[in-house]
DNA sequence: AGCCTACCTGGGTC
DNA sequence: AGACCCAGGTAGG
């Protein structure tokens, strides 16, 4: 099966940290291959970059279209998942524009943004996003990375196999729905969180989801992230998540352990060595960036949070450059 | 309202 | 080797 190209110039978008940088955590690298694989909207991917497309295959789907057809996907569904593509990524949005204006309002960006230019924000699907930022409360990206495989896995539905891997769409909420899943979930090493996954699901299903979402991305952005908290597992920074990262509201911005130590690095000194981010800590800082920023702050952020991930510092063959040192209580 | 702590688990560090 | 500490926080006190 060959490569379907789509119009996008490398300095657009940077798939290493646009994919791996934290939003979502379906995607893996294939370094021989130089492709990226990854899993949404029931559909399976590979992707890659080159200087002036984008190039994509898809594996398998479970999309309606497709069912049909299976050999001729490339020709027959071609505008369908070029659409969800261009979607996904957003490639509408001007970001080379929004680059310039940032770096001119903020050192810090502008330092960033060299080496990780073309990192976009990507419309993910509600549900998906809800579920794998519960699951990433205290916790470290490679293991959120592995319960959100057990999700899919468990709850969700196979795709196809190639290579020897099964691939699964993300559950619907139905299915993390039942009373059984927290035990389950527990078994399977998600802690505590498998409580507040299977409690939402129950209380979204009640909303009657579909509905709910739909709902949460027409509201404003502080009143949809008022309506996510209600949810049991969901706090402040999990519902900036989930507006930001697929409910439309680029303003949104989540603060956590990383955030909080940009802003009192560089930008308010006086928040410096606090031991927990209060609710009036977080509301300023996320202040301090919107009024850095503008509107789509969120966005912003979200490239500073890529460039301080310790998996994107520069490892070169100089030990002195540590990403960061361990503080010490005195 | 604002501050404190327990919480599952696994990987890293000393 | 074994006790730390920490990780994209939150609920409940």
């Amino acid at each position: 099966m060959s490569w379907n190209k789509l119009l996008c110039n490398l300095r657009e978008l940077q798939l290493s940290g646009t994919l791996n940088g934290g939003q979502s955590f379906r995607w893996e690298y294939n370094k021989e291959m130089d492709e990226w694989t990854g899993v949404f909207s029931k559909t399976v991917w590979k992707l890659r970059q080159r200087e002036e497309f984008l190039q994509y295959k898809v594996i398998g789907s479970l999309l309606q279209s497709i069912v049909q057809k299976k050999n001729d996907v490339e020709f027959d569904n071609n505008g369908v998942f070029e659409g969800l593509l261009k979607k996904y990524f957003r490639l509408d949005f001007n970001l080379s524009d929004y680059y310039t204006k940032w770096s001119e309002k903020d050192d810090l960006f502008k330092a960033a943004c060299k080496q990780f230019y073309g990192i976009r924000m990507l419309a993910q699907e509600p549900v998906e996003n809800l579920f794998s930022f519960i699951c990433s409360q205290n916790n470290h990206i490679s293991r959120i990375s592995s319960m959100v495989e057990k999700l899919c896995k468990h709850y969700g539905e196979e795709i196809c196999e190639q290579d020897g891997v099964t691939y699964y769409s993300f559950p619907d909420v139905e299915k993390l729905s039942t009373p059984k899943v927290e035990s389950e979930l527990r078994q399977l090493g998600f802690g505590y969180r498998a409580k507040f996954i299977q409690k939402s699901a129950a209380q979204i299903l009640e909303w009657e989801g579909e509905k709910w979402f739909a709902g949460l991305q027409d509201m404003k952005y502080k009143e949809a992230r008022l309506e996510l908290m209600k949810l049991c597992g969901i706090g402040p920074k999990v519902a900036d998540c989930i507006c930001l990262m697929s409910l439309n509201h680029l303003e949104a911005l989540p603060v956590d352990t990383h955030v909080y130590q940009i802003a009192a690095q560089n930008y308010l000194p006086h928040l410096r060595g606090k031991k927990n981010v209060t609710e009036k800590m977080y509301s300023e800082i996320g202040d301090h960036f919107r009024s850095l920023y503008g509107d789509y702050a969120g966005w912003a952020h979200t490239v500073l949070f890529c460039a301080d991930l310790k998996k994107f510092q520069q490892t070169t063959d100089s030990e002195d450059i540590k990403p960061k040192k361990r503080r010490k209580k005195t």
